[in-house]
DNA sequence: CGAAATATGTAGCAGTCGCTACAGTATATA
DNA sequence: TATATACTGTAGCGACTGCTACATATTTCG
């Protein structure tokens, strides 16, 4: 690795905690430059616009947090659909990765009004998430790749309620998806 | 009604269109005065702060949504959940309502990151949509309230799959309740 | 060693931000 | 009609935005 590669990759760490603490979509050059211990100037000079800088933090922060999934949980899948929601829904409200949520959120809210840029990256982190969630379903589950797209789609709906509050709302909407599971299984 | 009243009425409506076509979070005070032909000073004079106005702009918009739900949707509820389900992406997935939840994720991504006024304009918006959903359900069934919450927190989570360019997987996630709420039925 | 490439600090530009002081006009009320 | 209240235009403040010109180090390498 290149040394200027390495100079990003030490800029993008110092800032990622800024980012995950305040936000990206109102994060401005200045700010994040003192949270690295450097200027705006280098920010420019290192990842040529606030764009790049943007788009390389997504990256990074996506990194880290599907590293982190990878070992977050047991090594045993769930044994229902409804337990792997209800893994996945706890794990996602805890610290750290409650924020990552909020800036996912932001990734979210900004691809949606047409960054380009923001919209790839969400695009893909829901790829890598869904791979992720098809490995944790249970192993006797039908067709795992449409359960893990069902599961993931609506645990971005718990993602959306907990952020204004409706925490109870997600958690009914979670617990409800017992019933039906269960619903088509035997009593055992 | 005064005529300050009907004066801060006129302004929200002509402002209305801007924010659904450029977004809340981005939106400042002289373009929103142009769009509204008036300028910055009475924006501030009308609503006293810019968060004041953003919290009208909120107000009018949820209004407008709330009211257009109302009768957007044919007067018999569907027959299934799964129906309900497909019913309420296809119409949010429509114009005008398209722009309304880009809206939407703006304000969400707003009070994930700790816009209280955003957090409780948000927290009322689901509560009014999961009483509007209510009644949409087929008159059947079991737990309505219940059931609203499910569909409405895997609604949202439509939008967010939506929004990167995840639509095939919203689909299918949409799709994959047929199956589960199949499951727990007769066979027709 | 000396030249070339890389890295960094200083200062500032032009633009936007929310907001306000000041002055003035229109409108309503007494 | 006189006075108070509501309204609105002009102009600008100080802070912040992304970014850049210029000069200066520091490092790398033939």
């Amino acid at each position: 690795m290149t040394k200027s590669a390495k100079t990003r990759k030490a800029l993008l760490a110092a800032m990622g905690p800024y980012v995950l603490k305040y936000g990206l979509n109102t994060a401005s050059l200045r700010p994040l430059a003192q949270a690295a211990g450097t200027s705006d100037r280098m920010l420019i000079y290192h990842f040529g616009s606030k764009d790049g800088l943007i788009a390389a933090l997504i990256e990074h922060l996506a990194g880290e947090l599907a590293m982190s999934l990878t070992t977050a949980l047991p090594q045993e899948p769930a044994t229902t659909v409804h337990d792997c929601a209800v893994e996945i829904v706890s794990l996602l409200r805890s610290e750290p990765y409650k924020a990552y949520m909020r800036v996912w959120l932001d990734i979210v809210s900004a691809a949606g009004q047409g960054n380009e840029s923001h919209q790839r990256a969400g695009y893909l982190m829901i790829e890598g998430f869904l791979q992720w969630l098809q490995f944790r379903l249970p192993p006797d589950t039908p067709e795992p790749e449409r359960a893990a797209k069902f599961v993931l789609t609506l645990v971005e709906g718990v993602m959306i309620m907990d952020s204004v509050g409706q925490t109870q709302t997600a958690d009914v909407a979670v617990d409800a998806l017992a019933d039906l599971s269960a619903s088509g299984k035997e009593t055992s």
